[in-house]
DNA sequence: CCTCCAGGTTAACGACCGCTAACCCCGCTG
DNA sequence: CAGCGGGGTTAGCGGTCGTTAACCTGGAGG
Protein backbone atom coordinates (compact mmCIF):
# COMPACT_ATOMS: atom_id res chain seq x y z
CA UNK A 1 0.00 0.00 0.00
CA UNK A 2 1.62 3.25 -1.15
CA UNK A 3 0.42 5.77 1.40
CA UNK A 4 0.20 9.34 0.11
CA UNK A 5 2.11 11.94 2.03
CA UNK A 6 1.99 14.95 -0.30
CA UNK A 7 -0.69 17.58 0.02
CA UNK A 8 -4.01 16.86 -1.67
CA UNK A 9 -4.67 18.64 -4.91
CA UNK A 10 -7.56 21.04 -5.25
CA UNK A 11 -9.45 18.44 -7.28
CA UNK A 12 -9.09 15.96 -4.44
CA UNK A 13 -10.23 18.50 -1.88
CA UNK A 14 -13.31 19.18 -3.96
CA UNK A 15 -14.13 15.50 -4.37
CA UNK A 16 -13.75 14.85 -0.67
CA UNK A 17 -15.99 17.72 0.38
CA UNK A 18 -18.51 16.94 -2.32
CA UNK A 19 -18.68 13.35 -1.10
CA UNK A 20 -19.33 14.50 2.43
CA UNK A 21 -22.02 16.96 1.40
CA UNK A 22 -23.73 14.56 -1.00
CA UNK A 23 -23.80 11.92 1.72
CA UNK A 24 -25.23 14.37 4.24
CA UNK A 25 -27.92 16.02 2.20
CA UNK A 26 -28.24 14.08 -1.04
CA UNK A 27 -27.04 14.97 -4.50
CA UNK A 28 -29.94 17.28 -5.33
CA UNK A 29 -29.86 18.77 -1.86
CA UNK A 30 -26.43 20.31 -2.29
CA UNK A 31 -25.72 23.37 -4.43
CA UNK A 32 -22.50 24.02 -6.27
CA UNK A 33 -22.05 27.15 -4.18
CA UNK A 34 -21.91 25.06 -1.02
CA UNK A 35 -19.36 22.69 -2.49
CA UNK A 36 -17.25 25.65 -3.52
CA UNK A 37 -17.57 27.26 -0.10
CA UNK A 38 -16.45 24.01 1.53
CA UNK A 39 -13.07 24.28 -0.20
CA UNK A 40 -12.73 28.04 0.11
CA UNK A 41 -13.63 29.05 -3.42
CA UNK A 42 -17.04 30.13 -4.51
CA UNK A 43 -19.57 28.60 -6.84
CA UNK A 44 -18.58 28.64 -10.47
CA UNK A 45 -14.89 28.35 -9.65
CA UNK A 46 -15.52 24.61 -9.53
CA UNK A 47 -15.97 24.60 -13.29
CA UNK A 48 -12.21 25.06 -13.70
CA UNK A 49 -11.84 21.54 -12.31
CA UNK A 50 -14.97 19.69 -13.36
CA UNK A 51 -17.26 20.04 -16.35
CA UNK A 52 -20.29 19.97 -14.08
CA UNK A 53 -21.86 18.80 -10.86
CA UNK A 54 -22.79 15.46 -12.38
CA UNK A 55 -19.16 14.80 -13.24
CA UNK A 56 -18.17 15.04 -9.59
CA UNK A 57 -20.71 12.43 -8.58
CA UNK A 58 -19.70 10.23 -11.49
CA UNK A 59 -16.03 10.39 -10.61
CA UNK A 60 -16.80 9.59 -6.99
CA UNK A 61 -18.97 6.59 -7.74
CA UNK A 62 -16.73 5.16 -10.43
CA UNK A 63 -13.78 5.69 -8.13
CA UNK A 64 -15.40 3.86 -5.24
CA UNK A 65 -16.49 0.89 -7.30
CA UNK A 66 -13.13 0.64 -8.97
CA UNK A 67 -11.24 0.89 -5.71
CA UNK A 68 -13.33 -1.81 -4.09
CA UNK A 69 -12.87 -4.12 -7.04
CA UNK A 70 -9.15 -3.65 -7.56
CA UNK A 71 -8.54 -3.85 -3.82
CA UNK A 72 -10.38 -7.16 -3.71
CA UNK A 73 -8.49 -8.51 -6.72
CA UNK A 74 -5.25 -7.47 -5.08
CA UNK A 75 -6.17 -9.32 -1.91
CA UNK A 76 -7.17 -12.42 -3.84
CA UNK A 77 -3.75 -12.45 -5.45
CA UNK A 78 -1.97 -11.99 -2.15
CA UNK A 79 -3.64 -14.94 -0.47
CA UNK A 80 -3.68 -17.05 -3.61
CA UNK A 81 -4.03 -20.74 -2.91
CA UNK A 82 -4.92 -20.25 0.74
CA UNK A 83 -7.91 -21.89 2.39
CA UNK A 84 -11.30 -20.36 1.53
CA UNK A 85 -11.74 -19.16 5.10
CA UNK A 86 -8.57 -17.12 4.81
CA UNK A 87 -9.63 -15.65 1.48
CA UNK A 88 -13.05 -14.69 2.77
CA UNK A 89 -11.52 -13.15 5.88
CA UNK A 90 -9.30 -11.03 3.70
CA UNK A 91 -12.23 -9.81 1.62
CA UNK A 92 -14.21 -8.98 4.73
CA UNK A 93 -11.29 -7.14 6.24
CA UNK A 94 -10.84 -5.08 3.11
CA UNK A 95 -14.47 -4.13 2.95
CA UNK A 96 -14.57 -3.20 6.62
CA UNK A 97 -11.52 -0.99 6.26
CA UNK A 98 -13.22 0.81 3.45
CA UNK A 99 -16.54 1.11 5.26
CA UNK A 100 -14.89 2.51 8.36
CA UNK A 101 -12.51 4.89 6.62
CA UNK A 102 -14.71 6.29 3.87
CA UNK A 103 -18.17 6.44 5.31
CA UNK A 104 -19.48 9.16 3.03
CA UNK A 105 -18.44 7.17 0.00
CA UNK A 106 -20.08 4.03 1.32
CA UNK A 107 -23.24 6.04 1.79
CA UNK A 108 -23.18 7.50 -1.69
CA UNK A 109 -22.35 4.20 -3.22
CA UNK A 110 -25.82 2.71 -2.94
CA UNK A 111 -27.81 5.91 -2.61
CA UNK A 112 -27.09 8.14 -5.56
CA UNK A 113 -26.38 5.64 -8.29
CA UNK A 114 -29.54 6.53 -10.17
CA UNK A 115 -28.51 10.15 -10.53
CA UNK A 116 -25.81 9.18 -13.03
CA UNK A 117 -25.80 9.43 -16.80
CA UNK A 118 -26.63 6.11 -18.44
CA UNK A 119 -23.08 5.32 -19.51
CA UNK A 120 -21.60 6.08 -16.11
CA UNK A 121 -24.29 4.14 -14.34
CA UNK A 122 -23.65 1.12 -16.54
CA UNK A 123 -19.95 1.29 -15.77
CA UNK A 124 -20.50 1.53 -12.04
CA UNK A 125 -22.99 -1.31 -12.06
CA UNK A 126 -20.58 -3.46 -14.01
CA UNK A 127 -17.81 -2.85 -11.50
CA UNK A 128 -20.18 -3.55 -8.63
CA UNK A 129 -21.33 -6.75 -10.27
CA UNK A 130 -17.77 -7.95 -10.72
CA UNK A 131 -17.09 -7.23 -7.07
CA UNK A 132 -20.15 -9.16 -5.99
CA UNK A 133 -19.35 -12.12 -8.23
CA UNK A 134 -15.87 -12.25 -6.79
CA UNK A 135 -17.33 -12.59 -3.31
CA UNK A 136 -19.90 -15.10 -4.50
CA UNK A 137 -17.13 -17.34 -5.84
CA UNK A 138 -15.28 -17.32 -2.55
CA UNK A 139 -18.42 -17.87 -0.50
CA UNK A 140 -19.46 -20.82 -2.62
CA UNK A 141 -16.00 -22.33 -2.32
CA UNK A 142 -16.40 -22.20 1.44
CA UNK A 143 -20.06 -23.27 1.54
CA UNK A 144 -20.62 -25.53 -1.48
CA UNK A 145 -24.17 -26.37 -0.44
CA UNK A 146 -25.21 -22.78 -1.07
CA UNK A 147 -26.95 -22.24 -4.41
CA UNK A 148 -25.67 -19.42 -6.52
CA UNK A 149 -28.73 -17.15 -6.07
CA UNK A 150 -28.67 -17.81 -2.34
CA UNK A 151 -24.97 -16.99 -2.19
CA UNK A 152 -25.56 -13.77 -4.09
CA UNK A 153 -28.35 -12.77 -1.74
CA UNK A 154 -26.15 -13.59 1.21
CA UNK A 155 -23.35 -11.44 -0.15
CA UNK A 156 -25.66 -8.50 -0.71
CA UNK A 157 -27.02 -8.89 2.80
CA UNK A 158 -23.57 -8.96 4.34
CA UNK A 159 -22.75 -5.81 2.41
CA UNK A 160 -25.78 -4.29 4.06
CA UNK A 161 -24.42 -5.37 7.41
CA UNK A 162 -20.93 -4.02 6.82
CA UNK A 163 -22.17 -0.81 5.25
CA UNK A 164 -24.18 0.02 8.35
CA UNK A 165 -21.15 1.87 9.71
CA UNK A 166 -22.62 5.32 9.04
CA UNK A 167 -25.45 4.47 11.43
CA UNK A 168 -23.03 3.31 14.10
CA UNK A 169 -21.51 6.77 14.28
CA UNK A 170 -24.81 8.42 15.14
CA UNK A 171 -25.74 5.93 17.82
CA UNK A 172 -23.78 5.45 21.00
CA UNK A 173 -20.09 6.24 21.03
CA UNK A 174 -18.54 3.39 19.12
CA UNK A 175 -15.91 1.74 21.34
CA UNK A 176 -12.85 2.23 19.20
CA UNK A 177 -12.24 1.40 15.60
CA UNK A 178 -10.51 -1.94 16.19
CA UNK A 179 -13.29 -3.23 18.42
CA UNK A 180 -15.94 -2.21 15.94
CA UNK A 181 -14.04 -3.80 13.08
CA UNK A 182 -13.68 -7.03 15.01
CA UNK A 183 -17.37 -7.10 15.84
CA UNK A 184 -18.38 -6.50 12.25
CA UNK A 185 -15.98 -9.18 11.09
CA UNK A 186 -17.36 -11.76 13.48
CA UNK A 187 -20.92 -10.94 12.53
CA UNK A 188 -20.21 -11.20 8.83
CA UNK A 189 -18.61 -14.61 9.31
CA UNK A 190 -21.50 -15.71 11.47
CA UNK A 191 -24.04 -14.55 8.91
CA UNK A 192 -22.32 -16.44 6.11
CA UNK A 193 -22.00 -19.54 8.23
CA UNK A 194 -25.70 -19.43 9.04
CA UNK A 195 -26.53 -18.93 5.38
CA UNK A 196 -24.35 -21.88 4.46
CA UNK A 197 -26.06 -24.33 6.80
CA UNK A 198 -29.18 -24.54 4.65
CA UNK B 1 -54.06 -8.34 12.45
CA UNK B 2 -57.02 -6.47 10.98
CA UNK B 3 -56.43 -6.71 7.25
CA UNK B 4 -57.89 -3.87 5.21
CA UNK B 5 -60.26 -4.84 2.45
CA UNK B 6 -61.85 -1.51 1.51
CA UNK B 7 -60.45 0.63 -1.26
CA UNK B 8 -57.56 2.92 -0.37
CA UNK B 9 -58.36 6.56 0.09
CA UNK B 10 -56.83 9.16 -2.16
CA UNK B 11 -54.51 10.23 0.63
CA UNK B 12 -53.23 6.68 0.91
CA UNK B 13 -52.73 6.43 -2.83
CA UNK B 14 -50.69 9.59 -2.76
CA UNK B 15 -48.55 8.44 0.14
CA UNK B 16 -47.87 5.12 -1.52
CA UNK B 17 -46.82 6.63 -4.83
CA UNK B 18 -44.82 9.34 -3.12
CA UNK B 19 -42.95 6.69 -1.15
CA UNK B 20 -42.12 4.80 -4.31
CA UNK B 21 -40.94 7.90 -6.14
CA UNK B 22 -38.95 9.26 -3.20
CA UNK B 23 -37.24 5.89 -2.84
CA UNK B 24 -36.44 5.74 -6.53
CA UNK B 25 -35.13 9.22 -7.14
CA UNK B 26 -34.72 10.87 -3.78
CA UNK B 27 -36.88 13.50 -2.12
CA UNK B 28 -35.40 16.44 -4.00
CA UNK B 29 -35.36 14.46 -7.22
CA UNK B 30 -39.14 14.17 -7.43
CA UNK B 31 -41.46 17.02 -8.33
CA UNK B 32 -44.96 17.46 -7.05
CA UNK B 33 -46.23 17.21 -10.60
CA UNK B 34 -44.85 13.71 -10.88
CA UNK B 35 -46.45 12.64 -7.63
CA UNK B 36 -49.74 14.03 -8.82
CA UNK B 37 -49.41 12.33 -12.18
CA UNK B 38 -48.75 9.01 -10.44
CA UNK B 39 -52.22 9.13 -8.88
CA UNK B 40 -54.02 10.59 -11.88
CA UNK B 41 -54.33 14.18 -10.72
CA UNK B 42 -51.98 16.91 -11.59
CA UNK B 43 -49.57 19.00 -9.57
CA UNK B 44 -51.21 21.42 -7.20
CA UNK B 45 -54.19 19.14 -6.68
CA UNK B 46 -52.11 17.47 -4.02
CA UNK B 47 -52.50 20.54 -1.84
CA UNK B 48 -56.10 19.55 -1.15
CA UNK B 49 -54.69 16.60 0.80
CA UNK B 50 -51.36 17.77 2.17
CA UNK B 51 -50.09 21.19 3.22
CA UNK B 52 -46.88 20.62 1.26
CA UNK B 53 -44.37 18.20 -0.12
CA UNK B 54 -42.48 18.07 3.16
CA UNK B 55 -45.60 16.96 4.96
CA UNK B 56 -45.84 13.86 2.78
CA UNK B 57 -42.33 12.82 3.65
CA UNK B 58 -42.91 13.56 7.30
CA UNK B 59 -46.07 11.48 7.43
CA UNK B 60 -44.31 8.61 5.68
CA UNK B 61 -41.31 8.57 7.99
CA UNK B 62 -43.29 9.03 11.19
CA UNK B 63 -45.66 6.33 10.00
CA UNK B 64 -42.89 3.85 9.32
CA UNK B 65 -41.13 4.39 12.61
CA UNK B 66 -44.38 4.20 14.52
CA UNK B 67 -45.49 1.05 12.76
CA UNK B 68 -42.20 -0.70 13.41
CA UNK B 69 -42.27 0.25 17.06
CA UNK B 70 -45.89 -0.63 17.78
CA UNK B 71 -45.57 -3.84 15.79
CA UNK B 72 -42.59 -4.84 17.87
CA UNK B 73 -44.33 -3.96 21.12
CA UNK B 74 -47.30 -6.02 20.02
CA UNK B 75 -45.08 -9.00 19.30
CA UNK B 76 -43.34 -8.67 22.64
CA UNK B 77 -46.69 -8.83 24.35
CA UNK B 78 -47.79 -11.87 22.37
CA UNK B 79 -44.73 -13.93 23.28
CA UNK B 80 -44.47 -12.55 26.78
CA UNK B 81 -42.55 -14.80 29.10
CA UNK B 82 -41.20 -17.00 26.35
CA UNK B 83 -37.53 -17.87 25.97
CA UNK B 84 -35.33 -15.07 24.64
CA UNK B 85 -34.67 -17.00 21.43
CA UNK B 86 -38.36 -17.06 20.71
CA UNK B 87 -38.73 -13.35 21.39
CA UNK B 88 -35.80 -12.47 19.16
CA UNK B 89 -37.14 -14.71 16.41
CA UNK B 90 -40.43 -12.89 16.58
CA UNK B 91 -38.75 -9.49 16.29
CA UNK B 92 -36.68 -10.67 13.37
CA UNK B 93 -39.72 -12.10 11.64
CA UNK B 94 -41.60 -8.84 12.04
CA UNK B 95 -38.78 -6.78 10.67
CA UNK B 96 -38.31 -9.10 7.69
CA UNK B 97 -42.01 -8.95 6.86
CA UNK B 98 -41.79 -5.21 6.83
CA UNK B 99 -38.58 -5.11 4.82
CA UNK B 100 -39.97 -7.46 2.19
CA UNK B 101 -43.42 -5.92 1.93
CA UNK B 102 -42.60 -2.23 2.05
CA UNK B 103 -39.26 -1.85 0.36
CA UNK B 104 -39.69 1.77 -0.62
CA UNK B 105 -40.44 2.69 2.96
CA UNK B 106 -37.42 0.79 4.22
CA UNK B 107 -35.33 2.70 1.75
CA UNK B 108 -36.71 6.08 2.75
CA UNK B 109 -36.41 5.26 6.39
CA UNK B 110 -32.66 5.73 6.62
CA UNK B 111 -32.11 7.86 3.56
CA UNK B 112 -34.27 10.95 3.78
CA UNK B 113 -34.45 11.53 7.50
CA UNK B 114 -32.37 14.68 7.27
CA UNK B 115 -34.85 16.32 4.93
CA UNK B 116 -37.38 16.68 7.75
CA UNK B 117 -38.27 19.68 9.85
CA UNK B 118 -36.51 19.64 13.21
CA UNK B 119 -39.55 18.65 15.22
CA UNK B 120 -40.50 15.81 12.89
CA UNK B 121 -36.95 14.56 12.75
CA UNK B 122 -36.75 14.50 16.52
CA UNK B 123 -39.95 12.52 16.71
CA UNK B 124 -38.80 9.98 14.15
CA UNK B 125 -35.45 9.58 15.82
CA UNK B 126 -37.12 9.05 19.16
CA UNK B 127 -39.32 6.31 17.74
CA UNK B 128 -36.33 4.71 16.05
CA UNK B 129 -34.34 4.84 19.26
CA UNK B 130 -37.12 3.15 21.20
CA UNK B 131 -37.29 0.44 18.57
CA UNK B 132 -33.55 -0.13 18.77
CA UNK B 133 -33.53 -0.20 22.55
CA UNK B 134 -36.27 -2.78 22.52
CA UNK B 135 -34.11 -5.02 20.36
CA UNK B 136 -31.04 -4.33 22.48
CA UNK B 137 -32.87 -5.53 25.57
CA UNK B 138 -33.85 -8.80 23.95
CA UNK B 139 -30.42 -9.37 22.47
CA UNK B 140 -28.72 -8.80 25.80
CA UNK B 141 -31.13 -11.18 27.50
CA UNK B 142 -30.05 -13.83 25.02
CA UNK B 143 -26.34 -12.96 25.02
CA UNK B 144 -25.56 -11.55 28.47
CA UNK B 145 -21.83 -11.31 27.75
CA UNK B 146 -22.48 -8.61 25.18
CA UNK B 147 -21.86 -5.08 26.42
CA UNK B 148 -24.58 -2.58 25.80
CA UNK B 149 -22.69 -0.55 23.17
CA UNK B 150 -21.70 -3.77 21.40
CA UNK B 151 -25.29 -4.98 21.47
CA UNK B 152 -26.47 -1.68 20.03
CA UNK B 153 -23.90 -1.85 17.26
CA UNK B 154 -24.91 -5.42 16.54
CA UNK B 155 -28.57 -4.44 16.30
CA UNK B 156 -27.81 -1.61 13.90
CA UNK B 157 -25.72 -3.94 11.79
CA UNK B 158 -28.43 -6.56 11.63
CA UNK B 159 -30.85 -3.84 10.55
CA UNK B 160 -28.42 -3.13 7.75
CA UNK B 161 -28.50 -6.78 6.84
CA UNK B 162 -32.28 -7.08 6.89
CA UNK B 163 -32.80 -3.77 5.11
CA UNK B 164 -30.71 -4.93 2.18
CA UNK B 165 -33.87 -6.29 0.55
CA UNK B 166 -34.10 -3.46 -1.97
CA UNK B 167 -30.73 -4.55 -3.35
CA UNK B 168 -31.86 -8.14 -3.59
CA UNK B 169 -34.58 -7.17 -6.02
CA UNK B 170 -32.13 -5.64 -8.49
CA UNK B 171 -29.76 -8.57 -8.42
CA UNK B 172 -30.68 -12.06 -9.55
CA UNK B 173 -34.27 -13.21 -9.42
CA UNK B 174 -34.88 -13.78 -5.77
CA UNK B 175 -36.07 -17.39 -5.31
CA UNK B 176 -39.45 -16.73 -3.75
CA UNK B 177 -40.38 -14.64 -0.80
CA UNK B 178 -40.46 -17.45 1.76
CA UNK B 179 -36.99 -18.68 0.82
CA UNK B 180 -35.56 -15.18 0.99
CA UNK B 181 -37.21 -14.57 4.34
CA UNK B 182 -35.82 -17.81 5.73
CA UNK B 183 -32.32 -16.96 4.50
CA UNK B 184 -32.41 -13.51 6.01
CA UNK B 185 -33.71 -14.92 9.28
CA UNK B 186 -30.93 -17.49 9.50
CA UNK B 187 -28.29 -14.89 8.71
CA UNK B 188 -29.60 -12.47 11.33
CA UNK B 189 -29.53 -15.18 13.97
CA UNK B 190 -26.06 -16.21 12.88
CA UNK B 191 -24.81 -12.64 13.03
CA UNK B 192 -26.15 -12.13 16.54
CA UNK B 193 -24.74 -15.45 17.71
CA UNK B 194 -21.33 -14.51 16.35
CA UNK B 195 -21.55 -11.11 18.00
CA UNK B 196 -22.49 -12.76 21.30
CA UNK B 197 -19.46 -15.08 21.40
CA UNK B 198 -17.03 -12.27 22.20
C1' DC C 1 -83.99 23.68 -7.31
C1' DC C 2 -80.62 26.14 -5.08
C1' DT C 3 -76.43 25.84 -2.36
C1' DC C 4 -72.29 24.42 -0.97
C1' DC C 5 -68.23 22.11 -0.58
C1' DA C 6 -64.78 18.51 -1.60
C1' DG C 7 -61.69 17.97 -4.91
C1' DG C 8 -60.16 19.15 -8.96
C1' DT C 9 -58.22 22.52 -12.89
C1' DT C 10 -54.79 26.07 -15.16
C1' DA C 11 -51.91 30.30 -14.75
C1' DA C 12 -48.52 32.45 -12.69
C1' DC C 13 -45.17 34.04 -9.15
C1' DG C 14 -40.93 33.97 -6.69
C1' DA C 15 -37.02 31.56 -5.35
C1' DC C 16 -33.35 28.75 -6.38
C1' DC C 17 -29.99 26.37 -9.02
C1' DG C 18 -26.69 24.87 -12.60
C1' DC C 19 -24.05 26.91 -15.73
C1' DT C 20 -21.95 30.52 -18.90
C1' DA C 21 -19.88 35.02 -19.88
C1' DA C 22 -16.85 38.36 -19.09
C1' DC C 23 -13.33 39.93 -16.56
C1' DC C 24 -9.16 39.82 -13.39
C1' DC C 25 -4.78 38.58 -11.20
C1' DC C 26 -0.48 36.53 -10.75
C1' DG C 27 3.49 33.53 -11.42
C1' DC C 28 6.02 31.41 -15.12
C1' DT C 29 8.74 31.37 -19.19
C1' DG C 30 11.09 32.88 -23.65
C1' DC D 1 9.54 42.53 -19.65
C1' DA D 2 5.90 40.90 -22.55
C1' DG D 3 2.69 37.46 -22.78
C1' DC D 4 -0.05 33.88 -21.42
C1' DG D 5 -2.49 30.50 -19.19
C1' DG D 6 -4.21 28.42 -14.74
C1' DG D 7 -7.35 29.51 -11.43
C1' DG D 8 -10.10 32.58 -9.55
C1' DT D 9 -14.07 36.44 -9.33
C1' DT D 10 -19.04 38.51 -10.01
C1' DA D 11 -23.24 39.18 -12.88
C1' DG D 12 -26.71 37.19 -14.98
C1' DC D 13 -29.48 33.91 -17.90
C1' DG D 14 -32.73 30.10 -18.42
C1' DG D 15 -35.09 26.54 -16.53
C1' DT D 16 -37.25 24.15 -12.80
C1' DC D 17 -39.75 23.72 -8.64
C1' DG D 18 -42.88 24.46 -4.66
C1' DT D 19 -46.59 27.02 -3.75
C1' DT D 20 -50.60 30.21 -4.24
C1' DA D 21 -54.58 32.27 -6.67
C1' DA D 22 -58.53 32.07 -9.11
C1' DC D 23 -61.75 29.43 -11.17
C1' DC D 24 -64.64 25.20 -12.24
C1' DT D 25 -67.70 21.04 -11.43
C1' DG D 26 -70.54 17.29 -9.85
C1' DG D 27 -73.04 15.41 -6.34
C1' DA D 28 -75.22 15.51 -1.60
C1' DG D 29 -78.60 18.03 1.59
C1' DG D 30 -82.20 21.22 2.86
Amino acid sequence: MATRTDAPTRREQILKEAARLFAERGFHGVGVDEIGAAVGISGPGLYRHFPGKDAMLAELLVGISGQLLTGAKQRLKEVDGAAPEVVLDSLIEGHIDFALDDRPLITLHDRELDRLRDSDRKLVRQLQRQYVELWVGVVRALYPDLSEPAARSAVHSVFGLLNSTPHLARSGSLPGRATTAALLHRMARGAFAAAGSA
